[in-house]
DNA sequence: GGGGTTGCTTACGTCGAGGTGAGAAATACG
DNA sequence: CGTATTTCTCACCTCGACGTAAGCAACCCC
């Protein structure tokens, strides 16, 4: 598989989906938008996500600069998640996206 | 794998998600935004989709209810794609993401 | 008859995202 | 000492999304 960045590069979507593309990343966008959160919480939130999934799914968000990641030195140790200012406009943009998916819910759920 | 659909019934997203995700279908929600388009017009926006892939996802939108086809009794075949109502409002969904692409151009495309 | 056009479908192969299970560091506590 | 807690990382494997190449149906034109 192509990296989905090479489909056109003029085209904002695709630079959006670069960041939030694949099972998980909406998701993670979605929970931590309602603030900070640790490593433990957002796997509890996230059914099924698999730890190793999720650790790298958060660095490549850190690495888009949308997340920030605090470490605590505690022991044991402490993670805290949140959003950047640029992170926090991109939840802003993902809003419309639950909202449809909410408003629709009946037809979209029957048509699965 | 699982399917999208498992991680969280409750959310508006996870249904988007299920509507749009993978690798082509939110460019193709975007390239069937701006009118009804010929199969092979499409194909040729949408630099890099096999054939194969590209009628799949296709009949995915067409099943999931965004998108509409039309096929005409002509030789050699001519067949449109257009956005339903529901298909619409969903587009309209998901240009928050494109502007925020747009927007955030600079940025993102340094941390590639 | 042979070539062109359009929109697929089918068979086959690849590749990488994602899942699983184990382990690891560092400390506190009984 | 053994156990628990938390956040990962590593090795390994699966499986399905996607790509490639070919063929096909139907008609037109030369």
């Amino acid at each position: 598989m192509e990296t989905m960045g090479d489909v056109d590069q003029t085209c904002g979507m695709s630079l959006a989906i670069d960041v939030v593309g694949g099972k998980w990343k909406m998701h993670l966008m979605w929970v931590l938008a309602e603030g900070p959160v640790r490593f433990g919480q957002i796997r509890r939130k996230l059914d099924g996500v698999s730890e190793k999934v999720l650790a790298e799914n958060l660095r490549q968000l850190e690495a888009s600069g949308v997340v920030h990641r605090e470490l605590y030195a505690e022991v044991p140790p402490r993670v805290e998640y949140s959003l950047t200012p640029l992170g926090e406009s991109l939840s802003v943009a993902l809003k419309p996206l639950e909202d449809w998916g909410e408003e629709h819910r009946e037809v979209l759920s029957s048509r699965r």
